[in-house]
DNA sequence: CGATAATCGAGACGGTACGTCGTGTCTTATC
DNA sequence: GATAAGACACGACGTACCGTCTCGATTATCG
């Protein structure tokens, strides 16, 4: 059911996704769909929160620089060519015109998000490779906000190159840990 | 006609916006509206580009810092607090599910404001106070991306203390310009 | 169970009276009802037959004119107050679109009731004031049929004056037994 | 329109017909019909009386047996034989469980139809062949009364042996009109 | 007297039709 | 000749019941 909401918004687009066309891919009576979900984005919010939940997790290298590079390089492929990215925007988009699915999209998915996001941050902080005063949340917007701008907004790509930039740009200014030399 | 739309979109919102209650409020026949734009989007459209077109052009101050500050907070004040943001949120969103807006919203609204975002550093190179090798449209969407990233994502406050910083984190590490010392 | 159907029927009217508010009014589950009854009017029927069952069997006076004009009474009292004739005038009116249930209306009520109907005339016969070779069933239509006509069809009323009447009119021209004088 | 309502209602009966059905056999939207009429049962009272409003108007033969027997008869053959007999049952049938569908039915149809079987009787007293005290409203009760009744109620059949032998019965005992001898 | 089956309530399910809303097209009458 | 008014075919909405179908829980019977 999640599934064929899934793919119907892939193939046909949000515009076109109908609860009488989802109800009939997935062989199901349109009543029972109503029982479970109460509007077509709900349906669309638990089929990401299925989807999406095992990704964007940053790996553990050690160096602040590498995680934050591959982080962004995966945000950023997630958005533009993944079927849960186009289930986000969609959803991101509705978000606007609906204040109850913008609290669920973040309470159920920014949030976490944003944990993930600041990981490499605080390990770095945590193994000592970073000042603990730095002000993880703005770093996260400086690397992240482009990208979503970018997707959501100008639609310019967001290549390996440009997200390295923006990783590359944050660091240098980002004071190093103080040491009692 | 335009006012009508713009009206009912702040009040009512994109969801209930239809065509009928555009040309009921205007005082017009259905088939008026239709005769001049495609589509409910293509009203919109209009009505921004008329609304929005003085706005958020940065003033010059031949202070880089000061500019940028002051560009950074209109801004953010546009997208959160204006009538006009709310249309230009609606549009964006739209133009999620729709590639024919997201070109419109692109090339009569975007590559302008893009030209206003990128004039602080321009005068800034021309006046010698910045290296012209800056990669411009990097700085930019350094600056912007995070704030419309809050606007439109995680829905979170784009207060002056944030913008400032931001503006102060990109300028941090922009390379000054090279003197032939 | 027939007890909540008999109640929804005089209750809320035939159109709204639905299985599952049977079900609910007589706190039972659905397919408990369809255990035993294939369907809404198999339901009312067997109400219909359980309530019904004592009524109308015309009284003996010895007086053929007597015992007519009380029946008269009775039936138009029936079909017009008691809540026996609502299910009866809600199932003679399902019957119009429903053979099968016209078949059973038929033969487990209007045969036994024409039974009851020719009582009266049958007894006279009997006693010798009536000739034997009277159309006994003509003469039954002819007092019944307008009381259910004006019932079914015209919406009149059916005071004792008109039953009287008609009762009278048909005795009016009835042969009088052949006397070999 | 009408035509398909009345089309479908003999096709498929009562209970299957449908406002969907009425509107794909008419090759017309749904919507157009409900902006006409409010429900199925305004459908079909239109559809009767655009084709029933010729029908069952008595002749005149100067001889009131004559024309009553001949118009019992086709009253029967209406309620029994013909398209628009079959809508009027439908009809009657849902008026008994709708007092709208009642008020209307008697208003448009009955009320004129009554007009039609008192004729014969008023043409009678007017050309001094009828004691002009008679109670007509009862002889023409007397007369279809009985008819109705076995068509909606006893499902038994209407042969003119019948019809004329309710009229012949009505006739015997009429007042023949007071001459001064 | 405890296992075993029948019966029941609850209610999910695939369906059909409902009556409503908005779309985009069209015709008609007005000014 | 453009416009208001609004009818129209169409598609989807969200709801109400239909009749069928599992589920436990509760009796009720029999071993």
């Amino acid at each position: 059911m999640l599934e064929a909401a899934d793919d119907l918004l892939v193939e046909v687009g949000y515009a076109r996704l109908t609860i009488e066309g989802i109800a009939e891919r997935a062989g199901v009576a349109k009543q029972t769909i109503y029982r479970w979900w109460p509007s077509k984005n709900d349906i669309l919010m638990d089929a990401f929160v299925q989807d999406a939940a095992e990704a964007l997790i940053p790996s553990d290298s050690a160096d602040l620089r590498q995680d934050l590079r591959a982080h962004a390089r995966n945000v950023a492929v997630f958005l533009t060519e993944s079927d849960a990215g186009a289930v986000f925007r969609a959803l991101t988009a509705q978000a606007q015109h609906d204040p109850a699915l913008a609290t669920r999209l973040r309470s159920e998915h920014l949030g976490k998000q944003r944990g993930y996001d600041r990981l490499p941050f605080e390990r770095a902080v945590a193994r000592g490779a970073l000042d603990p005063g730095v002000d993880i949340d703005l770093a996260v917007d400086q690397i992240v906000g482009p990208i979503y701008y970018r997707v959501l907004v100008t639609g310019k790509a967001t290549p390996p190159a440009l997200t390295d930039a923006l990783v590359d740009a944050v660091l240098a200014h980002l004071p190093p840990p103080h040491t009692e030399a």
